[in-house]
RNA sequence: GCGCCUGUAGUGAAGGGGUUAUCACCUGAGGUUUCCAACCUCAUGUCCCGGGUUCAAAUCCCGGCGGGCGCACCA
């Protein structure tokens, strides 16, 4: 942060251009509330795509869509209801924030279930002292979940719900069907990208901490005990991590990621290649690759969910900021779904490599003896049978059922028998490693990072480097003049240019020709083509690149090719 | 949520208990100009919202909303 009004400058630019502003704002605006305008929407939809197809590529990784109205049974499975519940109270002498149920603690045996004021009740008789400062004058108990609640349906039949404070749980609900979608084989993953929703108690710093914000989550799936196999030898870049929090380590360190995964830097190896993946993704949109790092997180600071977490931070006008988290979810959330849904489906099946062959010998009931001569406790002994542990050698016996009374077996009710079970393999809970990306943070960083004041014959000039795969638009008309049919063979060459599959031209006729090159550039617009007098002798026009101004003199025809094909940059 | 600072055209700013609120850039129309925010003429557009004090409030006071920073919080 070298320069503080450098910030003011480019929130300015990002208004008056039409990229990113204040929702509602002629209400006054909502805090935590963005727009982005038709500027910003282009590149917002680009870098979106982008990631989408960064994950999708290689074929092992499908796009999924879920509401964002989430019922609360499943948040209350993943823990989001049960953990951010939490009724917090403030010291009023220094301002320090405590949970509630952990200053009662030992005042009631359980505070967790105490309401806000029967918390305040206990505060209060009890003198409870403040850990900071030790004084005893708390606020009113307040309930602090950040989740925003509503109500699906109406009246008597409507049910309690929330505006999903990620879209991972979404990916975790289909489950099922990603797993018979990829013939039962992992690993797999799915992608989600939409919006999330969590109702900050102070929203700050612009577009960094929002409380409607644009996500984009990707859970991939593995066997923990046959996890893919990763070779990243190749990626030869030394990146800055910062691992090891709470030990001597906690220090940056410049390392390859092949490197930090076999020296135990990065202890799992799947959580290295999304690390690796992550990486690639933020240099393709542009994010400057000394403004990258990945800091492992604290025990403290886990989500609840998380075994091991590693976020992506970007520096800008902000300082470093949580861009990416990575964590390995482990089976926390498939496990918690099936219990709370009493599911079966949330699991995949391991082949052993060798079929395990069991010979036991049994007891088997004859069950047309046994129904008659037990009624109501045949079923009990049914179970007692199976689950007896020695075969006595002699009948009749004594059989102990589950409610500790006995009954006498005879030979008329069993028969013993030898079975040999094949054990093919086992069913298991798979893991997941879970990159999550929060999209508006990096947009912002490559607004930041793009964003460039330089000086131009004396006069303070701005552009913005975006890269082509990120620009609101690939390519921009302009006719020196709209007179003497310029103007008309601009617009027909627009929309040539815009009927090519992939590809947004604008056009712009008003004011000097100097001023829409600045105004294009301002926005990022890469290429800029014009349209002059000695287009209408030869049908030739001119194509400027941004980045340097330079311009190139060249056949219509074969610019569109060009630009039809992605080929622009091999002009220059 | 607390504390300090703060809110004037699209953007950036000046001013300030008084009758028509100022400037630059931007935007639009016209003119001029054969390629990098040129120039000329004209035009559009502002005191965050609500209440109070006052003959009079954009200005002072209170509250709200928004913004910045610090504390706290942050899946």
């Amino acid at each position: 942060m070298t320069d503080e009004k450098r910030i003011e400058r480019l929130s300015a630019m990002l208004k008056r251009r039409g990229i990113i502003l204040p929702a509602f704002e002629i209400y006054g605006g909502v805090s935590g509330l963005i727009d982005y305008g038709p500027v910003g929407a282009s590149i917002r939809r680009r870098v979106i795509q982008n990631w989408i197809e960064h994950w999708t590529i290689n074929g092992d990784i499908v796009e999924i869509d879920s509401p964002t109205i989430t019922p609360e049974n499943v948040l209350i499975a993943s823990g989001h209801v049960g953990e951010f519940n939490d009724l917090m109270t403030q010291c009023e002498q220094c301002s320090s924030a405590f949970r509630a149920d952990q200053l009662v603690e030992g005042y009631h045996p359980n505070p967790d279930i105490l309401v806000s004021k029967e918390i305040d009740e206990i505060l209060t008789a009890e003198k409870i002292k403040c850990p900071n400062c030790n004084q005893s004058q708390w606020t009113s108990s307040k309930p602090m979940n950040l989740m925003f609640g509503t109500k699906i349906g109406a009246m008597k039949s409507s049910r309690q719900a929330y505006m999903r404070p990620e879209t991972a749980q979404g990916m975790f609900m289909l489950y099922p069907s990603l797993y018979r979608h990829f013939r039962q084989k992992l690993p797999f993953g799915a992608i989600q990208t939409g919006k999330g929703y969590r109702n900050e108690i102070s929203p700050r710093q612009g577009m960094i901490r929002l409380r409607e914000f644009n996500m984009a989550e990707l859970e991939y799936f593995i066997d923990p005990e046959n996890p893919p196999i990763i070779d990243l030898s190749a990626n030869k870049e030394k990146i800055t991590l910062i691992p090891d929090p709470n030990g001597n380590e906690h220090k940056e360190i410049r390392i390859t990621l092949q490197d930090a995964i076999d020296n135990n830097v990065i202890k799992d190896k799947t959580v290295g290649y999304f690390l690796s993946r992550t990486w690639d993704f933020l240099i393709g949109v542009g994010i400057e690759p000394s403004k990258i790092r990945f800091r492992q997180h604290e025990g403290s600071e886990m989500a609840h969910y998380a075994e091991d977490c590693w976020d992506c931070e970007i520096l800008g006008e902000h300082g470093w900021i949580e861009c990416v988290g990575i964590a390995n979810r482990t089976c926390h959330d498939l496990l918690s779904h099936e219990k709370h849904s009493n599911s079966n489906s949330l699991r995949a099946w391991r082949e052993f490599d060798e079929v395990k062959v069991e010979n036991k010998e049994i007891l088997a009931a004859k069950t047309s003896v046994l129904g008659p001569m037990f009624r109501d406790r045949a079923g009990s002994v049914l179970s007692a049978l199976e689950n007896l542990e020695n075969i006595p050698d002699n009948l009749p016996f004594n059989l102990e059922l589950d409610d500790g009374s006995n009954v006498e077996i005879t030979s008329e009710m069993v028969e013993k028998k030898m079975i040999n079970n094949s054990i093919a393999g086992e069913w298991f809970t798979p893991h997941v490693i879970e990159p999550a990306f929060g999209i508006d943070r990096i947009i912002w960083h490559i607004l930041d990072h793009a964003y460039e004041e330089i000086e131009k014959e004396g006069e303070k000039y701005n552009l913005l480097k975006l890269k082509e795969s990120v620009a609101p638009a690939d390519v921009i008309v302009l006719p020196l003049f709209e007179k003497d049919g310029m103007g008309v063979t601009a617009r027909k060459l627009n929309s040539q240019i815009n009927q090519m599959k992939g590809v947004k031209c604008l056009i712009d006729s008003s004011k000097s020709i100097g001023r829409r090159y600045a105004r294009a550039d301002e926005i990022g617009v890469p290429w800029a083509i014009t349209v002059d007098h000695q287009t209408l002798e030869d049908g030739t026009v001119t194509i400027r690149r941004r980045d340097d101004q330079k311009q190139i003199r060249m056949e219509i025809n074969q610019l569109l090719t060009l630009i039809d094909s992605n080929m622009v940059s091999t002009l220059f």
